[in-house]
RNA sequence: CGGGAUGUGGCUCAGCUUGGUAGAGCGCUUGGUUCGGGACUAAGAGGUCGUGGGUCCGAAUCCCACCAUCCCGACCA
């Protein structure tokens, strides 16, 4: 491609709308613009590097027998009604009417379609098992759109979807898409764990999620043991600590008076007490029923364990008007002692002896509360988040607190949607089941991005050969100088017959400093700098964006090295691969 | 939705406190010089200062409302 032809808007200042690096150097480097937030257009730039995940992601699904096929974006309510998501999906599903006023969605997800296609072209075992994908664009109108394409409103996505006739038949196939992603974003360069998640909106039973560790946002928060390598997305992450049992004595319940002190840190300095003898109450509702969640003071409520407790859909803090009607009181003075809400206890408070809580009166706490004598002793659950330094639940080591992105997602989703949707098959007995099922998502865009953040230095990209743009960038560097030019295209149209996938950058008005720096920010893995050295001695100057090393070689035995050089560099990408195809 | 911030030529920003002719750098156009790490020079083009309302003789500047965008939380590939 000649730079003149191609169409390469690059950026000179830092983008003002972007935070992180990865997302100013998409902008900067030509690869995205913003529309609206997060809705992007792909530049030519981005758009072939997108390309090229989706056929690493490809070829890979295609070598575990996985099909590739294309459903709309755009569905009827009618097949999301069939499973209640037209509801569930709330305002983050972007809807729309055609002109007789007919309801439909722009797909967040396409379970629906899926299944829908499963339950009216499948009917026997003997078709199973069959694992469908596509590439599609997506639409979630996020609540807050983020880092370009780390979260955006309109993003691709690789989904598949499995169909299997038993449990074990599932196990083999998630096992084979877990094998698959692990080699999908190891050939895009990027390091992934895969986590133990909780399944959240898609629903299901086990989970796992693969996350690029990144120091961006906290997109993806989770554990991670550094011993046995247990590693949860702290919303799943099991809580195995335990207090010690108290050897104190039961004191007497005394009222007190606490003022305008509300929040656990100004209890505990007005009491003068540690924040762990303050039990912290926290009024929840969940699917309209009220519950009041007890933990340690110093502790922190995991709402989705508590969701998952009671198999909610919906949980939200209560309002202070909710709380006040409730309890008797404002947040800050509420408190288990006589009250007639059903209450949960963190597993963390057994044993605890002799704690402070709200009494349930604007003004006083109660100390001395034992479980038990004051309240009932109920409902001990893990409901707190884990903190870093904890007892892996696995292994007993200290665990730390990890985050980053989340570029892939496995459900195994068993029956769920089937059975709504009433999708099934004849099984080796002539006997009607329904399908199993497991759903398996990756963020392509996010991948991308994930890519140029972990691929960069100061001065731009350092694209992995797999997915770069261009394999090779020749920078005529004196564009006056005929000789030059000359060698260049000649150099350029050689390369390009021989399958390399080149760029030329044959601006006339670009200085050898443009060059160098736009060079540098495009980030292709092999630059070729003809200028000085080429009048010198017609030799070629070698840079490798990714070491910064240089040298020169004569026009003969570039193929080779080039050769040899991809290769090497692709061989990297697929190391620790002793997986076969299946 | 709660908290914080921003909105001025294509881009990055100054001007606003203290109201009075709309600025800089980069980019763009034309000519000349240059040519290995974001060149120099001369001449140009380009903005109803986010939108609407208000105060005032007069508003980019003060007040009100709205909108958009970014950051922190709830949501997620």
């Amino acid at each position: 491609m000649r730079m003149s032809n191609f169409f390469l808007p690059t950026l000179r200042e830092e983008p003002q709308d972007a935070e992180i690096e990865s997302h100013k150097l998409m902008l900067k480097a030509a690869l995205l613009r913003k529309v609206a937030a997060g809705i992007y257009s792909y530049l030519p730039l981005g758009l072939i590097a997108l390309k090229k995940v989706e056929n690493i992601i490809r070829d890979e699904m295609n070598k575990i027998g996985a099909v590739e096929l294309l459903f709309p974006a755009i569905m009827p309510k009618e097949l999301w009604e069939e499973t209640g998501r037209w509801f569930i999906y709330g305002d983050e599903m972007f809807r729309l009417k055609d002109r007789k006023s007919r309801e439909f969605c722009l797909g967040p997800t396409h379970e629906e379609a899926v299944v829908d296609l499963a339950r009216n072209e499948m009917r026997s075992y003997k078709e199973l098992p069959k694992t469908l994908y596509q590439i599609q664009t997506k639409y979630r109108d996020e609540i807050r759109p983020r880092f370009g394409l780390i979260r955006a409103r309109e993003f691709v996505m690789k989904d598949a979807y499995s169909f299997d006739a038993s449990d074990d038949s599932l196990e083999e196939t998630y096992n084979k898409i877990y094998h698959a992603y692990t080699e999908i974003f190891k050939r895009c360069g990027l390091e992934t764990i895969p986590i133990e998640a909780d399944s959240g909106a898609i629903g299901g039973k086990v989970s796992h999620e693969f996350v690029v560790e990144s120091e961006v946002g906290s997109e993806s928060d989770y554990v991670f043991c550094p011993k046995c390598h247990y590693a949860s997305n702290i919303e799943a992450a099991k809580s195995s600590i335990t207090a010690e049992e108290s050897s104190e004595d039961t004191n007497e319940l005394t009222k007190v008076e606490t003022f305008d002190f509300k929040t656990i840190e100004e209890v505990s300095q007005f009491l003068k007490v540690e924040k762990s003898k303050i039990l912290k109450s926290l009024l929840y509702k969940l699917d309209g029923e009220f519950i009041l969640a007890l933990m340690r003071g110093d502790d922190e409520l995991n709402e989705i364990k508590l969701k998952n407790l009671f198999n909610a859909k919906n949980i939200s803090q209560a309002t202070g008007e909710e709380v006040l009607k409730t309890m008797g009181a404002n947040v800050g003075a509420i408190g288990p002692v006589n009250t007639k809400v059903k209450i949960v206890l963190d597993k963390r408070i057994i044993g605890m002896k002799n704690f402070i809580t709200g009494a349930n009166a604007n003004g006083y706490h109660f100390l001395n509360v034992n479980m038990g004598r004051d309240f009932k002793e109920e409902n001990i659950y893990d409901i707190r988040n884990v903190k870093s330094g904890e007892p892996c639940p696995k292994c007993g080591t200290p665990i730390e607190l990890r985050q980053g992105i989340e570029v892939g997602h496995a459900f195994k989703l068993g029956t769920k949607y089937s059975e709504k949707m009433h999708a099934t098959f004849l099984d080796s007995e002539g006997k009607e089941q329904f399908y199993i099922m497991g759903c398996y998502g990756i963020g392509v865009g996010r991948t991308l991005q994930s890519v140029v953040e972990q691929h960069h230095d100061v001065h731009g990209i350092k694209w992995p050969v797999s997915i770069a743009p261009f394999q090779v960038e020749i920078l005529p560097l004196n564009s006056s100088d005929s000789e030059i030019n000359n060698f260049s295209e000649e150099l350029y149209l050689d390369l390009t017959n021989k399958g390399f996938d080149t760029l030329l950058d044959d601006r006339l008005d670009a200085s050898a400093g443009v060059k160098f720096n736009d060079a540098d920010l495009i980030g292709i893995p092999i630059q070729l700098i003809i200028g000085k050295t080429f009048k010198k001695d017609k030799k070629i100057e070698i840079k490798i964006r990714e070491t910064g090393e240089k040298l020169q070689l004569e026009k003969g035995s570039l193929e080779l090295f080039l050769k040899t050089y991809f290769s090497k560099e692709l061989q990297k990408l697929h190391k620790n691969n002793s997986r076969g195809a299946i």
